[in-house]
DNA sequence: AGGCTAGGTTAAGTTATGGTTAAGGCAGCT
DNA sequence: AGCTGCCTTAACCATAACTTAACCTAGCCT
């Protein structure tokens, strides 16, 4: 799912085509990216980009990543930053040096480039499911249930499609107010997506369809509001 | 972390390094650390320092791993200590020696300590130990048997590889619920494994094959569910 | 009434997503 | 080695889902 917030990576290796492939997967996949050649000016850097992630050569000319990683954990703002390691061999000592500064994974080169994107996706990913929110909506006689996109109407069970699913949700969680389309929009959509308007007309004429002309109520000049009552 | 009593860890391994890092980091997260170098010095050190987790490399010189579990689980005060196998690879045959010893997990080597740590800490967080993984699951005209990694299906056998029995299996055990392709493979795969999330479409096209259509469904742009009704 | 507005409805166009098949790799086994 | 079965990847295809546009209807206004 696309996070509105991008997360910022700070790639520092000497060595400039590992630079470049890793700049490059970052960013298509979304991350907002910096780099340094060296240790000197990663620290530099990450002062001011305070990067969530950052992924450190060990091996590098002057100063060697575990040097350049003390430095960083010392600025405060770092302090909860992911460090993961490149390293060119599976060398022991490099491992336990690295978690001893404070390095929160590391990866040996040749570096597959989708295997890193899975492992930096790894880090941000939530522990568990359950914290998530409100699970079963029961309005009326429906019982609208996010964990298998369902609604249940007095024993029957419509699926609905992921879109039509969200907009039902979304209205009754929030009962008997009233959303323009462009709220409804932002909010199902998302901040970043551009589409019509009427676009929600549609999606609201096809969970009519389904469920019932009685739930989803239209406020002329205003918007669509599940109505109680 | 807040103890009340500190949580006392037993690190076995026959590798200084290892042994260091762990208790290093175990310390910095307020555990309590005792170490042994091979499996005789453990049960030794461990009836004594009567641990609440024992870390236990599975291959060791001498008496290996699962040996000293097994020695381990006869002391009377040791039977509910939980019991984690560290590993080098990911060999079947530890797995399945080391589950019927009673381990409680199992971690696969290089160690990330950031990983273990949190597995330490979802031992206890556990209600109780009873949750174990349920055997046999009845579900529609379904009989799941994780022992013999078959489904019966009103008198047919079907055997089913592992991984499509485990997707299988994982899906019934939390029947109506959907889950993406990414949950499936942390879940399934494990969270360091990395491979394409399309591969899970493939394996629940073969288990539609072998058991029918009538029991995991799609839902568009979400994910896959397990489906009654 | 006629014109105007906002929403309803339908259908056609476009895209995204999943289904399906097949090929290659790897591991275990004979 | 050669065989076999499982897993993963890639490619191609079908279609559901989504978006857009066009037309229709209802109500309100002067």
């Amino acid at each position: 799912m696309s996070d509105k917030q991008k997360i910022k990576v700070l790639v520092v290796d000497d060595e400039p085509d590992i630079v470049e492939i890793l700049k490059y997967n970052l960013q298509k996949e979304g991350y907002e990216v910096a780099t340094a050649e060296d240790g000197i000016k990663a620290v530099k850097v990450a002062s001011k980009f305070t990067p969530d992630v950052i992924l450190l050569d060990i091996m590098m000319p002057g100063q060697d990543g575990v040097e350049t990683c003390l430095q960083i954990r010392q600025i405060p703002e770092l302090k909860n930053a992911f460090v993961i390691f490149l390293t060119a061999r599976m060398e022991e000592y490099s491992e336990v040096a690295a978690f001893d500064v404070g390095a929160d994974d590391y990866i040996t080169k040749p570096i597959k480039p989708r295997a890193l994107m899975s492992r930096i996706a790894a880090l941000f990913r939530r522990e568990s499911k359950k914290e998530q929110e409100q699970i079963q909506i029961k309005i009326k006689d429906l019982t609208i249930d996010r964990g298998s996109y369902t609604i249940d109407k007095s024993g029957k069970t419509i699926t609905l499609p992921k879109k039509e699913f969200e907009l039902l949700y979304f209205l009754a969680k929030n009962p008997n107010m009233v959303f323009s389309r462009d709220e409804l929009l932002q909010n199902i959509w998302g901040a970043d997506v551009f589409v019509l308007a009427r676009t929600v007309d549609v999606h609201i004429r096809k969970v009519r369809e389904k469920i019932g002309e009685d739930y989803i109520t239209t406020v002329k000049g205003v918007g669509y509001k599940f109505d109680l009552g």
